[in-house]
DNA sequence: CTTAGCTCATTACCTTTGCTAACAAAAATA
DNA sequence: TATTTTTGTTAGCAAAGGTAATGAGCTAAG
């Protein structure tokens, strides 16, 4: 480890920059793993972890979720749709929404991927010492709690 | 904290998983973090990012970087260059290749988005205990160790 | 109760952006 | 020196997002 960092490190400041740093680092490494043959555009992907996390959201819910306008969306549904991987179906009360969930195909996929990212995760996490591996597993519910905030 | 993470943090499989969903959840706020007025688009900002840590790259170096075909990214750097963010050079050796560089201004705009970041970040890290924000500090640099193999 | 206004999704059309194919200039190689 | 390869660009096409306009359904004022 450089000197620098470990400087930088010890004040306030420096632990931002060196977080901000290292986390987007890490983050855009576990991004590109991914199950391969399937290549899904960003919006897809997003509105799939949407979905996953909310089980069912309507057109405008996903459109301002994914920062995207409603006819965006409906396009974007409308293809996932063909491709099999969302249904569309009426809201309860609501005639006028239409309510989006996620089908059996894309649950499993979302499952792979993220069985894939962390297979990927493990094998670099076997090069590290065990001291190394004990502070992240520290530092993973922490984390946590700071991305909860 | 919930005692199911504390529990599955144990393995090291349970370790990965939720370091992969903690870094990520963090990474995309962070990301969503950064200086008004100014809208990029992705491949702009990876652009600016890949030249802020290169200094300078040929044409095809950036397209190979940003995963983009070479004619794309000759319109991505002409737009760019149109908005004053970076500036065609011809290469010392070679006059086929065209060289990239950030200008001032880019600079400028990295420097007040990392700030930005950075700050957002810290406002974040003060809710945190003393001790919470010790274990960060240790996980930091593994955590850079980690993308950096 | 009914009409006026609002919300939600969709359709039509335009713009942007990326890709493939074709090309020109320069370098590498035979 | 002649041929092949590499590098960036131009041209034309397809995918994807945005705005404006439309239609169906909800809601609230009279």
């Amino acid at each position: 480890m450089p000197e620098v960092v470990a400087q930088q490190v010890k004040s306030d400041v420096g632990l931002a920059s060196a977080l901000r740093s290292s986390t987007l680092r890490l983050s855009r490494q576990i991004r590109r793993q991914r199950v391969e043959g399937v290549d899904l555009t960003a919006n897809q992907l997003g509105v799939l972890g949407a979905l996953g996390k909310h089980d069912a959201m309507t057109i405008g819910e996903l459109a301002a979720h994914e920062q995207v306008k409603p006819p965006s969306m409906t396009r974007i549904v409308s293809n996932m749709e063909e491709a099999g991987l969302v249904a569309r179906r009426p809201h309860d009360t609501d005639k006028r929404q239409i309510v989006v969930e996620l089908t059996e195909s894309a649950h499993a996929l979302l499952h792979a991927n993220r069985r894939r990212r962390d297979e990927w995760l493990q094998t670099k996490l076997k090069k590290l010492t065990p001291e190394e591996r004990d502070i992240l597993r520290k530092a993973a519910a922490v984390l946590e709690r700071l991305a909860a905030t």
